[in-house]
DNA sequence: ATCATTTATTTACGCGCGTTAAAAAAATAT
DNA sequence: ATATTTTTTTAACGCGCGTAAATAAATGAT
């Protein structure tokens, strides 16, 4: 590992005895090149340790090796975790990729997608705002670039959408805790950020139907991505004012689920599936904390590794197909529930 | 905004009767050129949306306008925030922030600083991942890159060290604890990864040493960045052995001490200031999800605002030096205390 | 109006690599 | 050994922009 820097592909070739073409063709693909000569290049790269200009590169490829990955809030690990498989995947199948976070702002997605739109990525996976989104920006976006959607569904947008299913999150939690003696009642934002939430309260509505039972929904005021500090002050004011209608509570998310745990502890009202508790807590997501509270959430969990491995499959396939897709396929995938201590 | 695709700055300066060099001039900065023309350039741009090619521009300067920010683990809250920090004061900067995370492997983070050297960023912000890094490797690009250091300090390596002052860490809830009547033991793990940890246990040491207390510290098993699961067994066996050498318990840093919580509330311990506590929990580090833990941890608290400031403010005077400093400073910021329910 | 100064234009080259077509060389088959 | 196929080399152009030097035009001061 001598270091004499060399300064391009030119040089680099001289130095090895090995035209540049040869070398171009090496780089963008390493089987197209004779097995002799793929073994010299080999040897020299860890001689010399020359990497390609990536601009030079990109400027001339039509398509760059660059997945762009986009999410809403990153400061939540719940898209934090799927980021970092989203990430590993992408390397594993040789594209770089490329992370950003919205931090929960219109502008900020909206300026993301332009400076997207430049790296010229060979695809895009988006897991929008939702209904904060500026949806004429993104669906100009998706005409230039390819684009499969996550998380947030927004009609028509995307070639594909690849999320969870929550009319199968919400049955087994309500089920759970109707067949286990409680009538849940739905605790949520009244104007949630994620069309998650609504399609939720649909489900709960809908569930609660079909079991003949009486549903209750709690609407609770805040905006923003503070979740937990909106589902805490929204449970402290119901709970102050003892307007609780059951004593099974079912949270949209963890997130609101982690705030209302914290106002229960605060107001000494004890939480959990035994009989000595007053409320029994679940929710949904399995948030990475999930597992950390107390008492630990009883929550439907998402299949992260089924999300994130078919969001990728579905962007190489849009790739290959050249960016369109005949339908546009919305792909769900169902909850697991994870029984725990606070229902 | 009519759709006629401009390809390159030739055209968009043909068509609006101006020199490409001139266009070339105002996008290196606008204030370059006269006014009356900034106008007419910037009124074109809104009706046909024209944005250079970033690659072609990246070739030709010398330095970007790119900033790398690498963190060890971005699925935990505390670097997702400073990270988001970090963001927001590049942007308003004027720089293009770019987001890794090492995700707890030295390969990956090896793997990152290769590609950050390619894209030939104007600096970079580099938390490393501490014990497991590669020493060797990051001095050898920090040699290519200009290279501050946050978080994790690593002797010698990078230009500067941005990060927190752990003795002022512990010095703040040792007293805190021992003045309100209780003497805390220290609960860490046997082999951090993060070099703080280390830093803290000597503060430990020496603080109970001047107080002339006896210092007590318990040291789990553990490897890896699943910080609450191993906090939460450490807790389990020292909880069920009944070996805690006092009921006060300074965790080394909020994750830890979010598994403590944890393990004492399956274990049917109560914790708080109160009275009728059996046990008291701090920590360090004011975790974004510290406020609601059951119940609420009493920690010392970063200050997120001022390490991410000055980390930046640090970055641009080194690339305006030139990439090489005088002296290589340390800049550490002092802890909060913040005394919430848990002790 | 005249001269000095600032700003814009023209022209031309360079950056590092992708890519192509034709020629040469090497490997394989006959 | 010769014919055939595969691979590499040579030579050259293009990508979109930065940049520099010489020239021209616009502005400002006198």
């Amino acid at each position: 590992m001598q270091d004499n820097k060399i300064r391009n592909m030119a040089e680099f070739a001289a130095l090895i005895g090995i035209s540049r073409p040869t070398i171009s063709k090496y780089f963008n693909d390493p089987d197209s090149v004779r097995s002799s000569t793929r073994d010299r290049i080999e040897a020299a790269l860890k001689q010399y340790d020359y990497r390609p200009n990536i601009y030079a590169i990109n400027q001339n490829r039509r398509l760059t090796k660059t997945i762009g990955i986009v999410v809403p809030y990153l400061a939540d690990p719940f898209f934090a975790e799927i980021a970092r498989m989203l990430e590993r995947h992408c390397i594993a199948a040789g594209y770089t990729p490329s992370l950003f976070s919205s931090h929960g702002e219109q502008g900020l997605e909206n300026a993301i997608l332009d400076n997207l739109r430049a790296l010229k990525p060979a695809g895009v996976l988006l897991a929008p705002l939702g209904r904060t989104s500026d949806k004429k920006h993104i669906e100009a976006f998706c005409r230039d670039v390819p684009t499969i959607l996550f998380d947030s569904n927004i009609e028509g947008l995307g070639a594909a959408f690849v999320g969870s299913d929550n009319f199968s999150f919400v049955s087994q939690t309500v089920e759970y805790m109707s067949r286990t003696g409680h009538t849940p009642c739905f605790f949520e934002m009244k104007n949630p950020a994620n069309p998650n939430a609504n399609k939720r309260r649909l489900a709960y509505l809908e569930i609660m139907n079909r079991l003949s039972l009486e549903p209750h929904v709690i609407q609770i005021e805040g905006e923003g991505w503070s979740f937990e500090e909106i589902g805490r002050q929204g449970a402290l004011k119901i709970l102050y004012d003892k307007a609780l209608p059951t004593n099974a509570v079912l949270c949209s998310n963890d997130r609101l689920a982690i705030g209302f745990l914290s106002a229960c502890h605060e107001m000494g009202i004890t939480v959990g599936r035994e009989e000595k508790c007053e409320i029994r807590v679940a929710s949904h997501d399995d948030h990475p904390y999930a597992r950390y509270t107390c008492p630990s959430l009883t929550t439907a969990a998402h299949d992260y590794e089924s999300v994130s491995e078919h969001a990728l499959s579905a962007l190489f396939q849009l790739i290959e197909a050249g960016g369109r897709l005949a339908t546009r396929e919305e792909k769900l995938f169902a909850a697991r529930l994870v029984m725990r201590d606070s229902a």
